[in-house]
DNA sequence: CCGTTGTTCAACCTCTAAGTTGATTAGATA
DNA sequence: TATCTAATCAACTTAGAGGTTGAACAACGG
């Protein structure tokens, strides 16, 4: 696998178990016997998630006695966002044309295809 | 791997070569050869990345004559957009908190963390 | 000190991702 | 028809993901 911090991430959410984790550790932290009470899998199957998702960095982790809490980190979400921005003005486009297309098909004027 | 669609995209985005691809997408339509040829790997490689891509909706394949000519779809991106956006609260309300406790600290008033 | 709880480590299995090479198909062209 | 080009298919290798079970470690409570 791709080492490179943006492949990390993307390749930690490209899981429902984990984005599952993610959506609960929005809402606060959380121990790694509670993350994993929902899932039909082993508690070491959660545990092995949650370090790719740490490894990600979108998970850091504490120390609690013998506790070992989860927390939510988000900048590897911005960076994703930040990635993902380069091609809003791609997708808005997109639809700009297709919009500009509807128009021209219910404008009745649609054999005049100018499709550089 | 999963197959459900965030899946999909996600994984097919977890991998610099599918990324660059899609840059190189981002600027127009571009045939396999084209989009293999800044890459130190096989034509066949190459067309198995953009497998993975057409799988995630990423990029739909046209046909002329021998050529596949390949074009981005962003509607993939946008639902991983949508998804971000649920976490976009999160870490603007961490940078906020961040920001605080930046401030407090500036006030000389850094040792009264009433960290809930 | 002993047992319980929370968590990780280690070994293993199975499946698939990502690359290779070689053969094959589909269409253009001499 | 023969051949060149574009691209895929097929078989194979290697490495890693994602799960299992069983053992180990660390910290608390009796």
């Amino acid at each position: 696998m791709a080492t490179d911090p943006l492949s990390l991430t993307f390749a930690a959410l490209a899981d429902p178990t984990r984005r599952a984790i993610l959506a609960r550790l929005a809402e606060g932290e959380a121990t790694v016997n509670e993350l994993a009470e929902p899932f039909a899998m082993s508690l070491q199957a959660v545990s092995k998630h949650l370090k790719v998702l740490e490894r990600a960095g979108l998970v850091i982790r504490g120390r609690a006695a013998q506790w070992r809490p989860c927390t939510l980190e988000s900048a590897p979400l911005e960076e994703v966002s930040d990635w993902l921005g380069r091609y809003r003005q791609q997708w808005e486009g997109r639809f700009t044309r297709l919009d500009e297309e509807l128009l021209r098909i219910q404008n009745g004027t649609e054999g005049e295809q100018s499709h550089e």
